[in-house]
DNA sequence: AATTATCATCGTAATATTGCGATATATAAA
DNA sequence: TTTATATATCGCAATATTACGATGATAATT
């Protein structure tokens, strides 16, 4: 026990519910405002701005990372990191139309 | 360790995260999908509907709760739980300014 | 009052997440 | 090539989440 029965569920409630985790904290809800509101974005800066360990913004940034939330250069010196924004409109969306399924009719 | 630093966010910040983090388990999706698609719902339907044992589904149906997205009356036998539509569109609106706020000139 | 049905809570085991120090890796500069 | 800077990864401790059996509580039924 302890493991999410992911098997039972359909594969776009799976996907939803992973993308909400990854929106599910705080600090990555932080980076995620940081970073679409430059133009770039450099880990340092965010170490700075958000004012957790060098490592642990680094994790965050990895689960954001995962889902396809960001693109750029990924190694060495000065990484440019960005929002890919062709997969957040299409996360808005998602969440969008989950909330728009709503029955009228609800008492 | 272990615990996460709120209190270096704002408000808003971990607000949304605690939100996206009662939706960050594929049967809570499943249980507001389904609630939200009936008149009414009683507990019994959803533990033949999701398939986890009655307890889970009851502790999922309280994280639910505490933000506030369900309303009905919670004791006795043959419970009515009933998506809070008020506090849906307020969530839906939530999300919808989050993922609004993305610069346009991102790299 | 006893029974039945329905949901909540307790206790606990398994697993996941969070955070960071230490360290590794990679690039740029000297 | 050494040094400095920036980011990634490892390993671990603390805490949170997930799941469920056992049990408790409530309300309708018999």
């Amino acid at each position: 026990m302890g493991v999410t029965k992911s098997h039972i569920f359909s594969p776009q409630q799976n996907e939803l519910a992973q993308v909400a985790k990854v929106m599910a904290h705080p600090a990555r809800i932080a980076i995620l405002e940081y970073i679409s509101k430059q133009d770039s974005c450099i880990c340092t800066d965010l170490v700075d701005e958000i004012g957790l360990a060098q490592p642990t913004i680094s994790q965050h940034l990895n689960e954001i990372k995962k889902i396809g939330l960001l693109k750029g250069s990924f190694e060495g010196k000065n990484l440019c990191y960005c929002i890919d924004r062709e997969k957040w409109l299409e996360l808005q969306q998602f969440f969008n139309s989950f909330f728009s399924s709503i029955n009228q009719n609800c008492c």
